[in-house]
DNA sequence: GCAAGGATATCG
DNA sequence: GATATCCTTGCA
């Protein structure tokens, strides 16, 4: 649905920016390796390795739209936030469940925290090989999307930090007028 | 409009 | 070691 490359240690934007550290370490490896980093504290992402070993670049799954298991993926991020409260609170659950009921299903996977959380994956599953059949998330063969709906190009979201052209370069891409792409509606 | 939240890279 | 910053989200 929606997705940003990030290049090697030349982009600005990129992780790999400060060349290769623990955190990133996965991104100078083989391509089709998850690398899932905690964002603000409190988000996970996730991203693709996408180039030949030493190029560290990656794409960023920003948006998902989300086919089956949408009860599921309400279930794991209730189940994550009652885990994650240190302090016993009976009513946290019953209101969580609430408030993830009110989420659309097209709108459960809409950002990259949220997207990752919809595969239940955090940081501890950087290194998974998303091209192996038996892994427990993998990249398949869908839809021929192409075919049918329009690809807009956009600057990458919240790399303002970068310098040019980084900071601009079109790198975003979403199918357009998709409900369940994220970002500011003229980007969509 | 902005607080929550914790790891990370950099600087002292 | 301390701290500014971060590829965000959900609520006021």
């Amino acid at each position: 649905m929606e997705v940003e490359a990030y290049a090697g240690p030349e982009d600005r934007a990129s992780h790999a920016r400060f060349g290769r550290t623990a955190r990133n370490a996965v991104m100078f490896g083989p391509p089709g390796i998850a690398y899932v980093y905690l964002v603000y504290g409190m988000y996970d992402c996730l991203n693709v390795i996408s180039g030949p070993v030493g190029t560290a670049s990656a794409v960023l799954i920003r948006a998902i739209e989300p086919i089956e298991g949408m009860d599921r993926m309400r279930d794991d991020r209730v189940a994550r936030v009652v885990a994650r409260r240190r302090l016993a609170d009976p009513t946290l659950e019953r209101t969580e469940t609430q408030r993830l009921g009110r989420v659309a299903d097209h709108a459960l996977a809409r950002g990259p925290g949220l997207a990752a959380a919809a595969f239940g994956l955090d940081r501890t599953w950087t290194g998974m090989d998303l091209c192996d059949a038996g892994s427990p998330v993998r990249l398949e063969r869908g839809a021929e999307i192409m075919a049918t709906d329009a690809i807009v190009a956009t600057a990458r979201i919240g790399v303002d930090y970068a310098r040019e052209p980084w900071a601009t370069v079109p790198w975003r891409f979403a199918i357009a007028g998709h409900r369940s792409v994220s970002g500011p509606r003229a980007a969509r």
